[in-house]
DNA sequence: CGTAGATAGGAAAGGGCTTTCCTGCTACGT
DNA sequence: ACGTAGCAGGAAAGCCCTTTCCTATCTACG
């Protein structure tokens, strides 16, 4: 490894003015100088360490963002946005997946702090797990009690500036439409209960149900997990429990794909016999058939303001923004079938 | 921030006792100085500065890779295979993404440098440009000299241990099951023709035509971005220019996908009037309508592979390794229209 | 011509950690 | 009882850089 000391030497000068010269210091070097060092990094092809940068100097100039996974489509726009802020300011993108596991996301928290990150961006859902968030709580209040900058991405309760994309409202968006449509018999491919986001969009299906004097029961309600698999699964448990549903509403595309899927399979045309929707509009939506009706969110928006927020220097009050939801109709959303609809034996027996 | 030296302080110990208990040293430490000082570190939530580790004890524990875009479900899957690699062997990831930008890219090179990563994994296709490759290697080989790893994905002609996706053998493959549907008047939806990738699949393709007797004229390949769009794009121009196609073959799903999108905005029935194909296989293939045939690349495997690669302290030779593509058939590809269908009109009018 | 003021360059002190080397013990063998 | 081995713990050097502080040189002005 060449140190800045070799090329200190291969060019005749003293380290000091290395360093001037590769960091851009202020001070003013002779052009010989420059120049005779410039060409000694050039032949010794230097790069300074930036472990040493870092220790000497005490600017940070990293940022963590932990996410369930970014090769998830949510994730992978958040972090779109968020590496664009990142981009424009210089700052280096440290990306830690937590594949939605409390003890690694508190294992990131450590690891950025040890990685003397300037700010740590904690995206997805949160946990509805009291003694978790407690410890995630406390362990982030160290970080910030030493200048660290936390913001979260949609979870309520902790500390920190917060973005949250309004996951009730589009609940409520998303099943008003279905409900508008005329449907009545709902049922809902959910996402792990313990997520706050879960919860929040199951409030909205639930405010909207009962401004159409409707409930949504139990047995109507499939948690599975949060991907496409986890989708088909549900799609299939609750098409088989309940015979006579006329629309599904998934808590995210990917498992309305899953659901699609199912239905494809089972010759159940859609939205003709039942109705699909999503949640989210990834970039898949409109690709698929029938492109999926959903609640847009402005994911790779979400991202940028976290990180902008959690840069921004002035201290005070957290900030909390909402991102707005927005319903996008697309074909997979249709009136229900008539209830004795001759087809309905057609396809239930395929199953 | 607190130090070391503060819980040394707190506990009333030396530091070199406290790093000792902290980092785990082989040194023998008698229980109760050990108790002491780990209810300092509990007491100050110490977590010691990364940096200052990795200055002081010189192993190397982060891993460096470039990639295009981790939001590309290409890159999201390479780079999952990677990480689980990585966190089998207790190793950091930083993910960098290049924009394909050559530029972009030899900067994060000596970004990855100046981190004192370990390995280097350069995902995604190379550029057919002597000057860039060049350049790229001579950065390369400043780190190579210092005991860095360096493995790339899909390219050739740069130092190190390589994975390489079978892409010539893809094309030919799904050239050879296009053809031997009885497919003659073949469009192809290209990526950037810069890119080793997209010389490889077409020369996959052509020799497939080859054994076909068959030829692919310039004005039936139309370059387009790497992504969904430009397959749109691309699928547009080529159903304009070349009236009487009876297949798309594209470079990858995302481009197929926008064929699709465009074949189904005209009404053109897949693969009843025109057959489409992929490459890549990306999970998506299997939820498009009609289901899209492709070739499979094991996308996770290559990832951890090149990782382990690079990680493997046996020196020498570099190792090449091939992953093997594989033909997926799937609804998308069916037998040609016979050219003189009545439907021809019919939907080449809707364009 | 002498001195103040500016300026280029170097010496050296950190920054937080690891690790070698050393000291002062205890335990054991003869 | 003495010598040696073994071990716990501390002192201090070193990892590579930045930056303050200082010196030496030069310019300019009275």
């Amino acid at each position: 490894m060449t140190t800045l000391a070799d090329v200190a030497r291969q060019a005749g000068v003293s380290p000091a003015t290395v360093s001037r010269i590769v960091s851009g210091s202020t001070k003013s070097v002779s052009d010989e100088l420059r120049e005779r060092v410039l060409r000694a990094v050039e032949e010794l092809r230097y790069v300074p360490n930036a472990h040493a940068q870092l220790l000497a100097r005490s600017d940070r100039s990293t940022v963590g963002v932990v996410v369930h996974d970014v090769s998830d489509p949510y994730f992978a726009e958040i972090t779109r946005g968020l590496q664009r802020i990142a981009t424009e300011q210089g700052k280096l993108v440290i990306i830690c997946n937590s594949y939605r596991d409390p003890d690694r996301e508190l294992a990131y928290v450590d690891l950025l702090r040890a990685q003397q990150a300037e700010a740590i961006i904690l995206a997805g859902s949160g946990y509805l797990d009291p003694a978790f968030t407690k410890s995630l709580g406390a362990q982030l209040a160290a970080y910030t009690a030493t200048g660290g900058r936390v913001s979260v991405i949609g979870r309520h309760d902790l500390a920190g500036d917060a973005v949250l994309p309004a996951n009730e409202e589009g609940g409520y968006l998303i099943a008003s439409a279905v409900f508008a449509a005329g449907h009545r018999e709902v049922g809902v491919i959910a996402a792990p209960a313990e997520l706050t986001t879960t919860a929040d969009r199951m409030s909205g299906l639930r405010r909207a149900a009962k401004e159409y004097r409707l409930a949504i029961p139990d047995e109507r309600v499939r948690y599975a997990s949060f991907d496409r698999d986890g989708g088909a699964q549900a799609a299939a448990e609750l098409l088989d429990a309940v015979p006579g549903l006329t629309a599904l509403i998934a808590m995210n595309d990917s498992m309305a794909t899953g659901a699609l899927a199912v239905l494809r399979e089972r010759g159940v045309p859609v939205p003709l016999a039942v109705s699909v929707v999503g949640f989210d509009d990834m970039p898949i939506a409109q690709d698929l058939t029938p492109t999926l009706t959903t609640v847009r969110l402005p994911l790779v928006e979400i991202g940028a303001r976290a990180l902008a927020l959690a840069l921004d220097d002035s201290r005070g009050a957290p900030r909390h923004e909402v991102a707005a939801a927005e319903l996008v109709l697309r074909e997979s959303l249709g009136p229900p079938r008539p209830q004795d609809s001759p087809n309905l034996s057609t396809w239930t027996d395929m199953s």
